[in-house]
DNA sequence: CTAGTTTACTAATGCGCTTTACTAATCCGC
DNA sequence: GCGGATTAGTAAAGCGCATTAGTAAACTAG
């Protein structure tokens, strides 16, 4: 069991080194303009690393008037954060540049979107210099209110939400969407179906139904509410989903939102004795690890997840920083990965460039 | 962007109840023999909460001498940790004790194990109360030195390694393998190759692949090496692992030690023109959520991550609060999941109990 | 009615650092 | 050779809380 080691503080290295405490303070933080002599310089150093000197982050935090804490907040975490390697993407691109920055993260799970207080308590409490949050759910006068005061008192991105006033880094789900359907209308289908998540008034999921309305529309395909089903983040909601479509509706393809369901609405359609993608094309959205190995191979489109956590990264230490970013909302482009599940390799499909 | 808000201490707090400083660290704190009339405790509590007081966390680690915030140290993070849902399923776990203890989860990626600089600065800089690491590695005297230098000054648990001095909570992926790879025995298996991950000296995978051999050898089968593949924790490398026994081996089931890689051995059967289970029966390890809708349903060993993360918070919480662990060293039960790809529904096989 | 105890508080110190204001010594130009 | 600038530092205050030691008043017990 730990027992008590003793304490290295920085009077002692200025003990050691025959100086001051401030002296020890402007060699460590290489303060500029602090007229140091080389000499002493090396014996500060060579106290601080003889004595194994490790300044407290605590004390430094509270003299400093800054944490050295960066917040990763992750709302409604076992509806949709917590699926496949989203978390841990975003953290490995977010770690990359906070760790060259002398940040760490701590990771806030809010399961309550609306929960004020978590933020509350992580910004007075001087806890974070600043916070990355995701939020995905629709702007509503709750959140608008949190993130309104949030933002006032400490820097803050979103990964997804768009508050006109608060920088956030998002990727493109709504081009992508465009492009994934206009693949499935390019390769002759007319009856696509569709499995989103929901709560449907939630920022994507929304403006991707519509992106998908529209692209049929272009495409001289009526719109047909009965080919949409909701589903979430997880396989069984678009197992259930494709039961439930196959029970009803005529379709030929699919447009999952994401993988997840692809894969679970695939399972489906083996089982009505269907094949995909002959029968039922089928594509997903995001670009799971996995994907590639279902069966067959889904198509589907990547999400650049580790450079979504390593730009809100730097938009974030940019505002800690006090600079501006130079964009206020990034937008992340997605790329479609065409495999076997939507059936363009039986077609010859001429050059697709999206 | 921000703007300095009016800083509330609790100086502020004590002049609003006309109380000193003292009064309101008493009354906040509900320290006991502290003698506060139930009245001067209202007025603290109203002035508290009239000026949406929230005390700087800097400042009460400082003073308190011990900070707020538990490590989750995720060593080696992309060669193993970053697959599917194990860190999400984890800190599911691990913050839901923590929150109600009031400690939050730093998260560290270090990608050397043997990194000692990471731990070193987390502790000696008091950044943490106790830290929870996920060691996979071999034991090396590196690591020993890392854990008994940790150990000695702060708590410690681990999620997978065993150090005898070391509280630990571990899943008994040992436990499963025999379990697993008896029921392909009982099956009628002679043939069982064998995907595992490197390195072969680490904790699990060594011990994994010496109780696989026992249990062939129990059963009258031979081991041979060239059953037996090393991959990783990537679809990828089992795809590439299951290429190679194909080319070489005949075989009729597989035991891949993850998921993941038994989607990818799965591809490569199929691309082969072979069928799962009727020309080879595989089984995986995990149950990841995908498990239940790959092609066909795979059958596995379910781990509790979530207990797992919980039940290494609710350790760490005791040593830091000095009371000592039940028990020292956990184990956690893994749990069998027979679904399609074993073939076991082929074969009307008897109550498989265990 | 007084000494001792209990009740209900407060003053003041310290946690370990950063930072501002200050000082003593040296340098430099004329 | 003298005033101002520069160099190389230091003393001390303060960040916002917890906590120890102490105090004044009220309340007992004898």
């Amino acid at each position: 069991m730990p027992r008590k080691s003793p304490r290295i503080t920085s009077k002692q290295v200025a003990e050691r080194a025959g100086v001051s405490q401030t002296t020890v303070s402007f060699v460590l933080n290489q303060v500029e303009n602090s007229n140091i002599s080389e000499e002493t310089r090396k014996r500060v150093l060579d106290a601080a690393r003889e004595l194994d000197f490790v300044p407290d982050v605590r004390a430094q935090a509270l003299a400093r008037g800054r944490s050295n804490n960066i917040a990763l907040i992750l709302t409604n975490p076992h509806r949709q954060v917590f699926v496949d390697e989203y978390v841990p993407t975003i953290l490995t691109g977010l770690t990359e540049v906070t760790q060259q920055h002398g940040f760490r993260i701590l990771v806030e799970l809010v399961s309550n979107t609306s929960n004020a207080d978590a933020y509350r308590n992580l910004i007075q409490g001087k806890e974070v210099a600043g916070m990355i949050v995701n939020l995905n759910a629709k702007m509503t006068d709750d959140i608008e209110q949190i993130l309104g005061y949030a933002r006032d008192r400490v820097p803050i991105v979103t990964l997804d939400a768009v508050h006109p006033d608060v920088c956030s880094v998002m990727v493109d789900k709504v081009g992508g969407t465009r492009t994934i359907v206009q693949h499935l209308v390019k390769l002759g289908h007319r009856r696509i179906a569709c499995i989103t998540y929901g709560p449907l008034e939630d920022v994507h999921p929304a403006a991707r139904l519509r992106v998908y309305r529209t692209v049929l529309e272009e495409a001289g395909i009526a719109y047909d509410e009965n080919l949409v089903r909701v589903g979430a983040f997880d396989p069984e909601t678009g197992y259930g989903a494709m039961k439930s479509l196959l029970a009803t509706e005529h379709i030929t393809a699919l447009y999952a939102m994401n993988d997840v369901m692809a894969f679970g609405a695939m399972a489906a359609i083996r089982e009505a004795g269907l094949r995909v993608p002959e029968d039922i094309a089928v594509v997903g959205f995001d670009d799971i690890r996995l994907a590639r190995f279902s069966t067959p191979a889904l198509t589907t489109m990547h999400e650049p997840n580790v450079e979504h956590g390593r730009r809100a990264g730097e938009m974030l230490i940019d505002l800690i920083n006090g600079v501006t970013p130079r964009e206020k909302h990034a937008l992340l482009a997605t790329r479609m990965i065409i495999r076997q599940s939507c059936g363009a390799h039986l077609r010859r499909v001429d050059g697709e460039e999206m």
